[in-house]
DNA sequence: AATGAATGAGGATTCATTCAT
DNA sequence: GATGAATGAATCCTCATTCAT
């Protein structure tokens, strides 16, 4: 790697990891450069502005987030469905909290910018569609396979996918629960067969 | 009302709007006063500082957000559990959307600061476990009433928590769905009984 | 006295300790109305400014300072002259340190403003004047008497003047001298005959 | 000289007129600026706030200002003592009043935050220590020399220290006296023999 | 005799940004 | 590739002061 493209780098990840301590907002270009150990007009020979930078942040991080990488579809048969889907979530969870902790933050304040008109809005958005719009495939996926009710199959996913969202962010904000436990209810349910009571 | 209170009064409001907008921190006095009809320095009249009418604005936002609100426990029985269910789930989305919304995202950014050691943080998440203790209470209630299966009602009651809690958000950040079917499945799942396919 | 002098002088004297504490310029109307029981804007009822009142305090302060207080100059004769000399220094001396230094600091302020131009400028040398020309009128008196020598009478009141004004700053700000020797020092020299060293 | 150094110096001498003008707290920061003929936010490139500026004026203007500069104690003989004596003290007077004058009542300024607390009370209370010693030691070495009487070496010196000091003041109030005739009298009866008329 | 509500002027400070070097 | 020096705009906040009541 050139060492353009590693400061580059660098400043990004000192981005990625103030901008979620302390907010987008309350961080100061002074203090990315200062952590990447540049000053802070440096910067701007990488990035245009501090929206850039910030524009480039959310790129790199959500640029592998996506629902196959979680959930890969072709890989769910009858046997192994439901177990999958069972793990799938479980891999989404943060496992090295640390790490993991700051970036949800940040994925959240980029969130709150969805509905603000801000530009991120939409790509946020566009994500959380392509997770709600994986579960459904998935669904539906399995409906062909015999091993999900077909009716309902596509509120059975969304459901799903409001529930392994939100853990994540109920994890995040640091309330304790037994999510795995929660996780498997919501799987199960998803397979059960039965009346519904409200029509 | 005094003129000193409905000043007060006219600046959270003007508060809330702007901070849901434009987000705390980037919403200045300026523009709270100006929206009031004051100048800016007349707010610390009424306020010490910024932080303590961001303080006022969430506890005038949420001091009224209870549980009890929605789902009035002792008004549940046999034949109208299921139904008071879904209909309190129905109560919590926002129906005027205009008024709604804003304040919304600025839960969303008093959460936030939950992961940052924010001031917030504590009050924000006991807020979620008030909604979570109370759907876990309805539940066992439901339990003793013999309409939902005594196994796993915890976890249902956390699913439905997650579920209507993030209908919420999504709704927020203008994600089209079709919320009341999806509650309706999640308020179903509730009541299935049968087998559980993972362990 | 009536409500209003009763106040006034209550705004004055508390003014004076906040001056001495935090300084003219950091003592805000509203500390001092806070410390009386008053509300701010109730002290225009008192003075037209918080510039009036300064003055009213520099007033009220050294109203009654003035040499013949600490040395009367009729008592002076051969007999007593000596020590009513050396007593009249020592009474100039805070006692009462509590209550002495801070009013001494504030008059340490005004004199600041004497070199600025400011308009107790005047008033301050002034004092320092009677001091001064108080001490020559006493020595002339000694010397009259046959106590004191003629010559350099003057300069040797100017010593005197010169030192004890200086002894009060000094123990102001904290310095631990043996102040009564120092005095009675000086005193005694103002008495010594003998040969000039320097011309 | 770089350029930062001529202007952080630039800064600082412009800051000790004005301040000595105007006083600390009166002079603003775009009142240096002004001088200067930079911006106000670029006074924070040199210094993290006012109060480090004011903490870098004061150590400017004290770092050479001692005792020994004026009185160099080894100098002194039985030949030149009275003479080095008095000139020394002579040398310590403004000479160049447009200068000097604003520099001593900035000193006082500072002076009058070592009663209050002030983080330079101990700083410039030192200073006066500094002086007072070095007039006792001076006295002292005198003795020696056999020029000074041995009894009460330390009381002279302090008279002699109180008075220089407080010439200066006087001098700075703008107080109309022969200075250097009270001077040379306080350095004369340095050196008197003489029985003490109050014990 | 005093207060409630509000204001205008000004002050320190922060920060993204610029540009010559 | 990066820095040193500086800037303009904006922000929070303080305070003496006003005036109707």
């Amino acid at each position: 790697m050139k060492k353009r493209e590693l400061t580059s780098q660098q400043l990004i990840e000192a981005a990625i990891l103030l901008f979620a301590q302390h907010g987008i907002e309350k961080t100061s270009l002074a203090m990315i450069a200062a952590e990447v150990g540049i000053t802070k007009p440096s910067i701007y020979y990488h990035f245009a502005s501090k929206d850039e930078l910030v524009e480039k942040v959310f790129e790199y991080m959500f640029s592998d987030y996506h629902f196959g990488q979680y959930f890969p579809i072709s890989d769910f048969n009858e046997q192994n469905f439901a177990e999958k889907l069972f793990q799938g979530g479980i891999s989404m969870f943060p496992q090295d909290k640390e790490n993991f902790y700051p970036v949800m933050r940040l994925l959240n304040e980029f969130m709150l910018t969805a509905g603000r008109g801000g530009h991120f809005g939409e790509a946020v958005v566009a994500m959380q569609q392509e997770f709600l719009e994986g579960f459904r495939q998935l669904l539906q996926h399995g409906a062909k396979l015999g091993v999900i009710e077909e009716e309902n199959a596509d509120s059975r996913a969304y459901v799903l996918a409001l529930v392994v969202d939100n853990i994540t962010s109920y994890m995040m904000m640091g309330v304790k629960l037994d999510y795995e436990k929660i996780w498997k209810e919501a799987v199960n349910a998803t397979f059960r067969k039965g009346v519904d009571v409200i029509e």
